[in-house]
DNA sequence: ATGACCAATTGA
DNA sequence: CAATTGGTCATG
């Protein structure tokens, strides 16, 4: 450079007068309380699933709240993140990078929550990252414009408790609630019991002593019922919210944004309000934690009753397991001592309830044979529609949709399949012809590929098809099914025929005249984990909906008398079939007796973990292929040896994530087996 | 994931 | 000898 060029010079200066002015901005002034920032960054990788450091400057100090929404640089891109905490000093050696923005000062992820989604992380060796994704839905910026709901004023109901006086739950449920205490209960609800009720008024007790309330339902119109009964008990639409994936984005973010702000105290949904922002929530409540729609199919499939009895643990908050049934993982609870059995003896169950009869079908052919005794519907099954029918609705519970949803090839039995694809066959409508569920093609003329036989029979009735068959045999009175997508929400008391599957029954607003429960054999001849418990959660169900015995309430089950599922409906024992079922899992060594874990993926991937080092004492078992090109492994442990098991799975995901292996599935006591 | 770095392998 | 590929490491 020439000295005696002033131009030049000048040009320097402005230069390095440029870079001066830069400098500050690459490293602000950072905030002169708790000037990191702890980030949980949004990444897809098991290896890195910790917290990482980051500066909060002057300027972020205020917005950068433990909890809110914020992005990072991180390995050169922006990620998004949530900030955790807020500390003075940070274990990391090198320099930190800062807070490139704060998105919102908005709290969407508290301490207690993050610790949380933390433990079933943990739990299901899974990643924070897919956890938090759970509990902190999609950010609706609009809404968090929106003013702040005025939290509801004005004074509370008295409870009333009049459900809680038959279910003996008063004095050990109720009371404590109100007063502050955090029992723990499950709760068999009687037949015909008012169960929308009883759990408002759960809740109600809970808002008494000062706390929130958080209750997770299987599906929406479980969600609806209890909507509707605690605008009724709370005395007024405003003390609770309904948070489900169902809603839409905003109105979603504006029942998560209420709770988290401490407007509303009581969250209800389905499993996606497991994580529900509520403060100091005092119970924890679940409708039904037997049914499978509790379970979620996203990584790494958390159960929502594990969720919240973990939640309750770390809130030390009140649990209310309750349904008309019993599951094997509630049962295993209340043998524990860790839940107290609140069950109404069996004599006042019995009275509650219907009087249950069966009548026998033969179990090898369901369907044929319409006239004898191993008629699909039997002699006695009509007698009690065609009686209880001018006194009210008839309910009759069939397992399977559509018409005819399955066909056989009349000669041989061989299941009818698809000359194009080799999909299975069904006939969709009463009119239409065969056609295949895969493709779609129609079946015109079919030959058998097994015997060369051209007629087809149905091995399986749906419930379209049993609805015909009904409005033959019960003349004058409507027929109408509900099932899938058309569902049936309520009836009124006018003498009909309602056909419906599992979980799509109507509530009768008088309850049910009768009602019929076909096809129980075929139920119950799938070899699966969860049979028996799974039939008599569907019929418990079933038996709630009718009218007791001092009413005329009747149920007629078709199938085996000597089947447990079946004995344990007609002594109205599920906690027995629950006890019994229990005690087989524990012999079978299967889960809620043991921690079991499966891990899935292609053949090459799996092979070398057997020799991985398992907690002492485990069973591997495996691999064995499944359904596609993929092997599965599993790894069973004593219970108390379940969290050794989960850190071992994340370890090796982790070590599969940092030299770029493909993840592999991995679920923690899968709700079945295959 | 993305990028950096290093070492081994491959091709002209 | 350069170019390419593959493994390891770190990411604040």
């Amino acid at each position: 450079m020439d000295e005696t060029d002033p131009g030049g010079a000048e040009q320097l200066a402005l230069v390095r007068d440029a870079v001066r002015k830069q400098r500050p901005k690459r490293t602000p002034a950072a905030a002169e309380q708790l000037p990191i920032a702890r980030v949980a960054v949004d990444l897809p990788l098991a290896h890195l699933d910790r917290p990482f450091d980051y500066l909060v400057t002057q300027e972020q100090d205020e917005s950068a709240r433990p909890g809110c929404r914020v992005r990072v640089r991180f390995a050169g891109q922006l990620l998004d993140g949530l900030l955790l905490d807020r500390v003075e000093t940070s274990d990391h050696a090198g320099r930190l990078g800062r807070l490139e923005r704060v998105v919102s000062s908005e709290v969407v992820l508290r301490p207690d929550i993050a610790r949380l989604c933390r433990t079933i992380a943990d739990r299901y060796a899974g990643t924070f990252a897919d956890v938090a994704r759970l509990a902190v839905p999609p950010r609706h910026a609009r809404e968090e414009k929106t003013e702040r709901d005025l939290p509801t004023t004005g004074s509370l109901p008295i409870v009333d408790g009049t459900p809680w006086e038959s279910h003996d739950g008063t004095a050990r449920l109720l009371d404590p609630l109100a007063s502050g205490a955090s029992p723990r209960a499950c709760v068999p609800t009687l037949p015909g019991a008012d169960w929308p009720t009883l759990l408002a008024e759960a809740v109600l007790a809970t808002l008494h002593s000062g706390r929130g309330a958080v209750v997770c339902l299987p599906d929406v119109r479980d969600v609806d019922r209890l909507d509707a009964a605690l605008a009724t008990v709370l005395g007024g639409p405003d003390r609770h919210v309904v948070l489900t994936a169902a809603l839409g984005p905003q109105a979603r973010y504006r029942a998560f944004l209420a709770l988290a702000r401490g407007d509303v105290a009581v969250a209800i949904g389905n499993r996606a309000a497991a994580f529900a922002p509520v403060h100091d929530v005092g119970l924890v409540a679940v409708w039904d934690d037997g049914d499978d729609l509790h379970a979620e199919p996203r990584a790494p499939y958390p159960h929502a009753r594990e969720i919240l009895l973990t939640r309750a643990l770390e809130a030390d908050a009140a649990v209310l397991l309750a349904s008309p049934a019993r599951s094997v993982e509630a049962q295993a609870l209340v043998e524990s001592g860790w839940c107290a059995d609140i069950a109404a003896d069996s004599d006042r169950r019995r009275r509650a309830g219907p009087r249950i009869v069966v009548a026998g079908a033969s179990p090898s052919a369901p369907g044929r044979d319409p006239a004898g005794r191993g008629a699909r519907l039997p002699h006695e099954a009509q007698t009690v529609l065609r009686e209880s029918a001018p006194a009210g609705p008839v309910l009759v519970s069939v397992p399977r949709s559509g018409y005819r949803p399955a066909l056989a090839c009349r000669t041989c039995h061989a299941p009818a399949r698809c000359a194009t694809c080799q999909g299975p066959l069904a006939q969709p409508e009463s009119a239409a012809a065969p056609a295949c569920r895969w493709c779609g093609t129609v079946a015109a003329d079919w030959v058998c590929a097994e015997c060369g036989g051209t007629d087809l029979r149905a091995p399986v009735i749906g419930e379209r098809r049993t609805a015909e068959e009904i409005g033959r045999a019960a003349t004058g009175v409507p027929v109408r099914t509900s099932s899938g997508d058309r569902v049936l929400d309520r009836i009124d008391d006018r003498p009909q025929v309602i056909v419906a599957t599992p979980g799509a029954e109507p509530v009768a607003d008088g309850g049910y005249a009768a009602a019929l429960i076909l096809d129980a054999s075929l139920v119950l001849t799938r070899a699966d984990l969860r049979t028996g418990e799974e039939a008599v959660r569907r019929w418990s169900h079933v038996v709630a909906l009718v009218r007791s015995a001092a009413d005329g309430g009747r149920v007629v089950l078709v199938g085996s008398p000597s089947a447990p599922p079946v004995q344990a409906l007609v002594r109205s024992d599920p906690i027995g079939f629950a006890a019994r079922e229990l005690a087989e899992r524990r012999s079978a060594r299967l889960p809620p007796a043991v921690r079991l874990a499966t891990v899935t993926g292609p053949p090459d991937e799996v092979a070398p973990l057997p020799a991985e080092s398992w907690p002492d004492p485990s069973e591997v078992l495996g691999p064995v292929p499944t359904d596609d090109d993929d092997v599965r492994l599993v790894i069973r442990v004593p219970r108390r040896l379940g969290s050794a098991l989960s850190s071992t799975l994340q370890r090796i995901q982790s070590q599969r994530s940092a030299r770029k292996a493909p993840v592999l599935r991995i679920r923690i006591d899968p709700y079945e087996l295959d």
